[in-house]
DNA sequence: AGGCAGGTTCTTA
DNA sequence: TAAGAACCTGCC
């Protein structure tokens, strides 16, 4: 299907932006910008056609029911970045810069689990790791016949519509033992997924309820996990919990701050936005 | 070969 | 409360 997005929306910026790791661009024939995002148990394609013209992959009703969603497209980013101020050269440019980033909704388990594994990794690394444990875990995706010939006619390899499999629920992962986990270029992070699940799994660790709490209950029932410090938890209440004013701190960011913000960042200026404030940084960073 | 990468835990003072 | 060491792994 084919929609009209008049909003900010760069698919290589998002993919680029270390929010999401199972994003990849495909090398289709003719057009450069067709990603696969796989969420949700479920695969997309989405091809940027120019003009805020884009082509999905999915059905109509697939689209309305949880892409739309997924893409957070309810929410206005250009009206976010205008909120920049002007007098502020940084983040002026890193807002010019970075304009077609999103926040997206993505899956609160896949989120905190993603972000337990990223720590002290590059987002190659990360990638590659939270891959092979899908593949070690994750349940099978295939394909249906409109999608396959959707991929047909665009001269997409079948490299990228085979062995697709979704990220791995609790009980898939508690499956796995420890050496299953390291298996996956975990390392010393197995033990702390491990019991991430375990707590989850035992209701210990309810996510679903943990969307009831505010920001501040949040970060501090997240950082309760094994292996779960503030920066992790940040991370996941931002892009697990669409927490849209975390504003995670790694070693870019606090470049950032020692080097254009000695007298402190005006968190009060950009609330309740800070968190996207903290993405076109962090891509300004990546980019410049 | 040794250092470092989207941190966190554990130990010690 | 704060600083420092240790930790898997992969890639310069």
């Amino acid at each position: 299907m084919t929609v009209e997005i008049k909003d900010d929306l760069d698919l290589q910026k998002i993919a680029e932006s270390g929010q999401c790791f199972r994003w990849e661009k495909t090398e289709a024939l003719d057009n450069p910008v067709l990603y696969r995002i796989i969420a949700g148990g479920r695969v997309l394609f989405i091809e940027d056609r120019g003009e805020c013209v884009f082509d999905l992959s999915c059905s109509e009703n697939d689209y309305v029911s949880f892409w739309h969603d997924y893409l957070d497209l309810d929410t206005d980013y250009r009206k976010i970045r205008s909120y920049v101020k002007k007098d502020d050269g940084f983040l002026s440019r890193a807002a010019e810069n970075g304009k077609g980033i999103r926040i997206l909704r993505q899956d609160r388990w896949e989120s905190l689990i993603s972000f337990i594994i990223s720590q002290r990794k590059n987002i190659p690394a990360i990638r590659a790791s939270i891959e092979k444990l899908c593949r070690a875990a994750g349940r099978k995706i295939t394909l249906a016949d409109g999608e396959k010939k959707w991929l047909k006619e665009r001269g997409v390899p079948d490299e990228y519509s085979e062995e697709l499999y979704a990220f791995p629920d609790p009980e898939e992962l508690y499956g796995l033992s420890e050496e299953g986990l390291k298996a996956c270029s975990t390392g010393y992070r197995a033990p702390y997924l491990r019991r991430t699940a375990e707590d989850v799994l035992s209701g210990s660790m309810d996510l679903s309820y943990m969307e009831s709490l505010n920001d501040d209950e949040l970060l501090s029932e997240l950082m309760k996990l094994y292996g779960v410090g503030k920066k992790v938890a940040s991370c996941t209440a931002l892009f697990g919990f669409h927490r849209l004013n975390f504003f995670p701190v790694d070693v870019w960011i606090e470049r950032v701050l020692e080097t254009h913000y000695i007298e402190g960042f005006p968190f009060e200026s950009y609330d309740p936005w800070n968190g996207v404030m903290q993405q076109y940084m962090f891509y300004e960073m990546q980019h410049s």
